[in-house]
Formats: C-alpha cells, structure tokens, sequence
DNA sequence: AGGTGTAAACATT
DNA sequence: AATGTTTACACCT
C-alpha cells in the first residue's frame, strides 16, 4: 500500500503539480514529520520542478517536492546523508528536515530496523551533481543555529544538513558564467579559484545561499566546513579569519535578532550576519573598510618569519584605539558602502562576476516575488520579530508547537527550523500548522534519548 | 601598493 | 567562552 501511495504521488506529480491541499488531502498517511529516509542515487528529476526518490529495493520510497510561496525565488530542497556502510541493515538512512520549500513524503523505511542517529552525515554538495546543482552558488545552507530547538527538542540529538538550491527555469550558473567568459574573451579558471578562494568570497557565497542572505556565525563555520577545504583544516585560524573578514569587509553586516518569547520571558538575542543590498547584487569587495594605511613597511626587511620583533609591542593591537573607533564607526552609521563601492569595479575580472551575479541575481527576483515582502527593504532576516509578530495561525507556514511550552523560543516560522532535526518528540510540521499525526518515526527505539 | 591570510590583543556579549 | 574589532605583518601579485 505504500508503494502504491508512492506511485500515486510520484504519478501525479510527474506530471502535474498539486497544490498543498490535494497532497494533503490525498497523501496525508505519508505527510508526517520532518524526516524521511531516501536513497539519493535514484533520486531522480521527474520535471522541471520536481524530483523524486525512485524506489530501491523493497525499502524505500519517497517524494520531494518544490515550491512554497515563502521563497518562490529559491526553490529549494533539504538532502540527508546516507550512509551505506554503518546501517544496521545495510542499507541506507538519512533523516530530513523540512526546508522551507520542500515538502517530504515518506512512506517508511522497510521493516522496523532503526538507523542510529549518530551516524547520520551531512551530505556534501558536490555528490550531488547529477541533480545539476552542483554549482556552488545555488547552494542552499540550512540554518541549525536554534540551540532552542535543537537541545530542547532533539534530545541531544542534533545533525545539520544540507540543502541545495535551483531555480528551475533560470540558466544555470554553469551556463551563466560561460556566456560570460565568452562574452568577455577571458579564460575561465573553474578549478583552480576553488581552492584559493578567498574567504570574503566564499563568506559571500554562502551568505548567497542562505535564506535571507543572512547567517549566524557558527552557521557559516559549518558552511565552510562543509563546503570548503578551509574548514577541514585543523586549528582554528580559519575561524579567526571568518569574523575577521566579517568584520572588515563591508558587504557583512551583523544585524542583532531578538527572538521574542512566547510568555513574555526575557527575550533573547543573537546575531547574524547578513549581506548588504549592493553586497548582494554586485558581489563582494575587498576586505578593506578598516585598513588603514598602515605603514606595511616592513620594520625588518632582512630574513623573513621573524615576526616576534615586531610583535614587542603587541599590547598596542586592538586596545583603546579599538574602542574608539568603533564607537565612531557606529555614529556614523555602519554599511553605507561607501568604500566598498568605490574600491569595486575596477577589477575586471570582479566586475563581470558582478555582472554575472547581478542578472542571476535579478533573474531570481523578477520570476517570483516574495508574498509577504512589502516594498520597503528589509535588511534582517524573515527570521526577524517582525516576520514572527505577524505570523498567525491562519498562515499555513507558520506553526506554533505545543513542546514549546515553557522555552525560550518564540514562535517560529519555517525559517527557523530547517537544518532541525527534531527527533521523535520534537515538534511537527505541516502546511496547515497543526500537528501532523504522530505515526512511527523513522528510528523506532530511540526515544531513550 | 594593495589584497589577502594569519596571528594576536583587546572588547563586547 | 564565544563573538566581534582592530592592529600588525608576511606574502603574494
């Protein structure tokens, strides 16, 4: 009976869309909670806008599907990992999360055999490219930075994912970059920039793919990690060096989110990082706001790596001048761009990428316009009070979970909990927001944790 | 000369 | 302790 709910849906959707309320109304045993196992070699493209999980063996079969009115711009996809080694039946196991664009049916893994959640992966992007999504740049992060969330509802269990992005009828970047590469005569460095990307640039891509375009911290540790040969190097300079650039470069611009509470407890507060407008449309610029003309003369030009010299009076770094302007920095207001714009484009290489990103860019926004998005701009996340004041429960993409009584979390839009595993206890979502039926999970047996 | 990475000091949360 | 700011300097174009 499952299969054939599966070839129901994979039947229907193949070939003609259903709106949330046809899936719900005709798949609803299947519509349950965030997860869903799936084998991601037969995942396969049905449409444009669709893919599906053909089946495998007896085990497994499963659906995806893409479009949400909260990001019509980015029609994206959460992926889990499988591991085909360390299953205890060998076979294959992911757990998933309800991205904001995906919805996810399942139909159960075979039998009662339990994946362990420890050893969930994350999957990394580019194993994925027979979706042609490989391209960095429609990489879709999710966010898993909800401590709330993930300590008080997972169970300690807690595994971030990734989720990629496309935009169907859009060329691919692919295609985008060589139309540009062609237009401008210029040889193309495909592999080797990879590797020595800056990290203003892969801050940029992975704020690019990003819902909102804005980031907290740890996320964008997490992106390296998954994402860049940088964030599998040991130490921890690499993280230095990400709020360093954060810091200094003016297309990041740190944007305090408070999180209002439910029962008025004290709210809370965090940070994110999110690109400025023209960051957005125009690319990144040098990492230079604060540079300033620092006499690089080299104080001791004779043999090099000598640096601890110069580093007598290291009690200057930072310190009171470090107060001082930031204070100044902040009267004055902080992402005006204005050094930024006037270092840019002269570079030509940067400015056809500019270029490139720009009209992907406006390609993303004139195919679809976000509902809820009046014109005023707004520079946070939707993750922001304001998204959340507004949510309601008539909003099907808005929930507000029962667990959460007594935390400190407010109430959420989906925004808030994609990259969230919940675990079987945790909250679950569906369209309409109210919870879906609490059938088996995916890992019978583990509720101890 | 300027961009970048890295280390580090200091500041803030 | 994590996060954010800033200085300093080497290295590379």
């Amino acid at each position: 009976m499952a299969t054939n709910n599966f070839q129901n849906a994979r039947q229907r959707f193949g070939d003609s869309p259903l709106h949330d309320q046809e899936i719900r109304a005709s798949e609803s045993p299947f519509y349950t909670r965030g997860s869903c196992s799936f084998l991601l070699d037969n995942l396969q493209q049905s449409q444009q806008d669709h893919y599906y999980m053909s089946e495998q063996g007896s085990s497994f079969h499963g659906l995806l599907r893409q479009d949400s009115p909260l990001s019509p711009d980015m029609n994206s996809f959460g992926l889990g990992g499988p591991n085909y080694s360390n299953t205890s039946h060998g076979g294959y196991y992911s757990g998933y999360t309800n991205n904001q664009n995906a919805d996810v049916f399942y139909t159960g893994t075979s039998g009662t055999t339990a994946c362990p959640r420890n050893h969930q992966q994350s999957y990394s992007p580019k194993m994925i490219q027979g979706l042609g999504l490989s391209d960095p740049s429609l990489q879709c992060q999710l966010r898993d930075t909800d401590q709330n969330l993930r300590t008080g509802n997972s169970g300690g269990y807690y595994r971030r994912q990734v989720s990629m992005s496309r935009t169907p009828s859009l060329p691919d970047a692919a295609s985008c970059k060589a139309e540009d590469d062609a237009e401008d005569d210029v040889a193309s460095n495909t592999e080797e920039s990879k590797i020595g990307e800056p990290y203003a640039k892969l801050i940029h891509r992975a704020l690019m793919g990003a819902p909102s375009h804005s980031m907290a911290l740890q996320e964008i540790y997490q992106w390296f990690i998954d994402n860049t040969e940088k964030g599998s190097s040991a130490g921890s300079g690499w993280r230095n060096s990400i709020r360093h650039n954060l810091s200094m470069n003016a297309a990041f611009c740190k944007t305090d989110r408070t999180i209002a509470s439910p029962s008025d407890a004290p709210a809370k507060k965090t940070s994110e990082w999110v690109l400025a407008d023209w960051a957005i449309a125009d690319g990144v610029t040098p990492t230079t706001r604060y540079r300033k003309t620092t006499s690089k003369k080299s104080a001791r030009p004779d043999s090099h790596g000598a640096m601890n010299a110069s580093r007598q009076n290291a009690g200057k770094k930072g310190g009171s001048m470090a107060g001082r302007t930031k204070t100044l920095r902040m009267t004055q207001g902080r992402s005006l761009g204005f050094d930024g714009q006037a270092l840019r484009a002269r570079d030509a290489e940067r400015d056809r990428e500019a270029r490139r990103e720009r009209r992907r860019y406006h390609q993303l926004r004139t195919m679809a316009t976000p509902p809820q998005e009046d014109s005023e701009q707004r520079p946070f996340s939707p993750t922001t009070p304001t998204a959340a004041a507004g949510m309601n429960v008539a909003n099907p993409y808005y929930f507000k979970d029962s667990s959460f009584e007594g935390m400190d979390v407010a109430v959420y839009d989906m925004g808030h909990v994609q990259g969230v595993y919940t675990g079987d206890d945790g909250p679950v979502f569906t369209h309409n927001g109210l919870p879906s039926f609490d059938g088996e999970g995916l890992w019978p047996g583990m509720h101890g944790h």
